[in-house]
DNA sequence: GGATTTGATACCTGAAAGGTATAATTATGG
DNA sequence: CCATAATTATACCTTTCAGGTATCAAATCC
């Protein structure tokens, strides 16, 4: 598969005519049908109906055309992307991080950041936690804000604080009745989904892990890919699920929440960096985490949720 | 640019080695060094830094392969999911919906759709109102939920309910000490934001034209393109924002909200879908809708954020 | 049902991807 | 600092495949 076929079935699917589209494509009508052919024939499936005029696109058809649309949008804005970035002067700090740390204290210390240094382009790209030493390694991010602990020779790391764990509940569920802490232990035969399943280890090892040191098990254990699809299967009544207390936010109106009693039930917001780091600015950044230390001692708490049970 | 270039780049990126990146390639050296100038010579920037060995990549270099993997991925993905849906004799029922009717009822009358029809494949879309409308008429989707309202021959539309709208303000500002709902009188002289800013017609479009029927003018408007950098913005102090109720809880902490106190300053949610549906749904639909009217009469309302300024 | 539009097929041409040999460059060890 | 090893760039040839032309085969439309 190549871009070309791409744009060449987007023109088609877009005149629904192949003559007219090889005119816009600037090409002669029978190469156009033929690499149509050879994308059918690769996917092994038909994506336009010729049985009908005007041309109708199957269903597999209509579906390859919103994404294909999305790719070919997406490989101009890296061109351009790409290009400005190459020919801009401008200092580059790209900050990873899972998506249950953007909120909180995040955005803040982005803000902050920004605000020390405007001649930096500073971007925040999401990735799993462990994704995050191999992109730290080779250089593609320059800060990673994660919650799987790990250990690398290249890379340091810095535990900012210990966040609650809360198990989300489908409305209605006999043990959501209660907005009390729930002891980990209730647990126990309870069906459970957790995430991500990619890449390993992830924060659903975490939650494993601290469930067998218990002795605690849960009835069936389902993975998916993120906590979106996770709570979405919480409120279809169907599991489970322990989250961040940070994490509440996703979904406030048909999943009921209770923090875990248990101490140790906490997940910890670890900054990682290069030990080796060229640019020079990670004391100033611990220094501005300092500085929001002092501002608001419970750093990346949240304003208006309920955390820690108090 | 061709997506063989973007799997040769990413294996130089990873190998960090013209010559090991060829052999894995299963192509030999020369045209793989050539592949890359040519690629470099489009984007007319270099990306990878060919003066220290082992190769590094450059700053652009370092964006392009996070790009370029994710399309990658992304193609693959597209690819089997196309097969999928070109095997399986399942139907499929696609709906579009703009961002921020995601949130209260949309998920439950999903739920319901596939509890009725269990042997139906039924997705969700991100989608912009007015691109809704072409793809109902293109049969991308089947049905649309969105704010902007529209006149077509060939797409019907519904207005399930009027939405109150809530002026957001960074924390601290003047205004925002109150929680009072406020005039839309006081925009007048204050710098807003508004989104998106393509494609047009859309949201952005409706709250400037309420302003300028009632005589308000602010001080300066910006646009961007997503709800996302609107409230950033916000929260970075720079200006106001005027958004639906439901999209408050996007960003909890540092903004603060009023909620509108004129009468019609109200955005709609709309339903629509195509005059000539020949999948025959539609009435079912909208016996489910009012079956969860009927449940929760203030449908699409949100249980724990303060409406209707009630 | 015949004319017209439009997609598929067969076959040819030329551009561009891939290969081989070798020069140029960068690193490394004495 | 120079010689050597490793690795990338250049020059040139081969082969593959995208694109073009001519024509046939359907499908639609009066």
């Amino acid at each position: 598969m190549e871009l070309r076929q791409l744009r060449y079935f987007l023109a088609v699917a877009r005149e629904r005519n192949f003559s007219r589209a090889a005119e816009i494509l600037h090409i002669a009508q029978p190469p156009l049908s033929r690499q149509i052919q050879q994308l059918e024939d690769e996917l092994g499936v038909l994506l336009i109906d010729r049985s009908s005029r005007p041309l109708d696109l199957t269903e597999a058809g209509r579906f390859f055309y919103e994404q294909a649309g999305q790719i070919i949008a997406r490989t101009e804005h890296m061109r351009e992307q790409t290009r400005k970035i190459g020919l801009s002067k401008r200092e580059r700090y790209v900050i990873g991080c899972v998506g249950s740390t953007l909120y909180g204290g995040m955005p803040d210390l982005v803000r902050r950041m920004r605000k020390r240094w405007p001649d930096i382009d500073i971007e925040i790209r999401e990735m799993m936690s462990t994704e995050q030493v191999t992109a730290l390694k080779e250089r593609r991010i320059d800060l990673g804000f994660g919650r799987v602990r790990f250990n690398d020779r290249k890379v340091e790391r810095l535990t900012l604080r210990e966040e609650r764990l809360v198990v989300a509940f489908p409305k209605g569920h006999p043990k959501s009745l209660s907005t009390e802490p729930i002891a980990l232990a209730e647990l126990e035969g309870e069906p459970l989904i957790v995430y991500p399943s990619a890449p390993r280890p992830s924060f659903a090892d975490e939650i494993l892990n601290m469930l067998t040191e218990q002795g605690i098990s849960p009835a069936n254990v389902e993975e998916v890919r993120e906590i979106q699809t996770a709570l979405g299967i919480v409120a279809a009544g169907v599991s489970l699920c322990v989250i961040p207390a940070a994490s509440q936010r996703q979904r406030p109106d048909d999943v009921c929440y209770r923090t875990i009693k248990d101490e140790n039930a906490t997940s910890p917001i670890i900054m990682s960096f290069r030990r080796d780091d060229a640019k020079g600015r990670i004391e100033e950044i611990k220094q501005i985490i300092r500085e929001m230390y002092a501002d608001n001692p419970p750093w990346l708490q949240l304003s208006n949720v309920q955390l820690d049970g108090a």
